[in-house]
DNA sequence: TTGTTTGCAAATCATTTGCAGTAAC
DNA sequence: GTTACTGCAAATGATTTGCAAACAA
């Protein structure tokens, strides 16, 4: 566990979203501003090994780090890029599709997308609770 | 509709599978050798913009393209990398998500991933039938 | 000390783009 | 005869890797 490796972790926790590696690049270099951009790839890799963060992958976005490594799911806006998360019950979906491909389902991997509140202009009470669960990616 | 295009659209329908550009460049290259890579990217890019075909984005592969453009989900086998089509009811998993985040869900992306039957060396004649309509992905 | 990790720079690999020439309508 | 499309080659952008020096155990 080196400086460089803590520093990382700390910061993909501490923001709590869904960051790319030279997100957590910039962010890391005002502390360590001698780290390199390789080293930062080469923990976030290990790191999501060991499990202590969540490798995110949106279709067609670079790869994204989450500390909530609970798996879930989800939702990015189409106007904005914001995600947020989301949680869906799976297990009729993966007995579904193990009895029509033969396949044993190990994992799944679900990604929605629409036009979040603020979009919409209906930003209320309750979809402002939402939205603090949310991550803007440009 | 130039003969660089016709021959893309035909070669993506030929083979029913997923294709990447560069397969599709491969095969297209044998009765058209001066075609360009670049020409196949942008044919790509205009027939799935049209509805031609679909672009199939699986999470940490290249893009592909799949001349069903009906909308449909993919297992992966972790083994094998084969891939096989299904067809999953998501009416009720939108609107979950719907409520829990306040977006306006438009489209939803989902991948599964296990051991193909195959693999698990299970290949029965059911499970057969479904490898037929399957495409490995390496 | 011994294996791991670093910073740096160069390499990869899929995809995109600028451009001048060519083909479709 | 425009307008869209092509081939080529170079650019892009995310990610990975080789290497010698530095560090953690």
């Amino acid at each position: 566990m080196t400086r460089q490796r803590r520093l990382i972790l700390e910061e993909v926790r501490r923001c709590g979203g869904h960051l790319t590696a030279d997100e957590v690049y910039q962010r890391v270099r005002k502390s360590l501003p001698t780290i390199s951009l390789g080293t930062v790839y080469r923990n976030l890799d290990v790191l999501s090994r060991t499990g202590e963060i969540l490798r995110v992958q949106l279709a067609g976005d670079q790869m994204r780090f989450d500390a909530n490594t609970r798996p879930h799911s989800h939702v990015r806006c189409r106007e904005c890029g914001r995600v947020c998360d989301v949680e869906v019950e799976f297990q009729i979906l993966d007995e579904r599709v193990a009895q029509q491909s033969g396949y044993e389902v190990l994992e799944h991997r679900l990604e929605f997308s629409g036009i979040c509140p603020r979009c919409r202009g209906v930003e209320t009470p309750s979809t402002a609770e939402a939205d603090a669960r949310t991550t803007r990616h440009l």
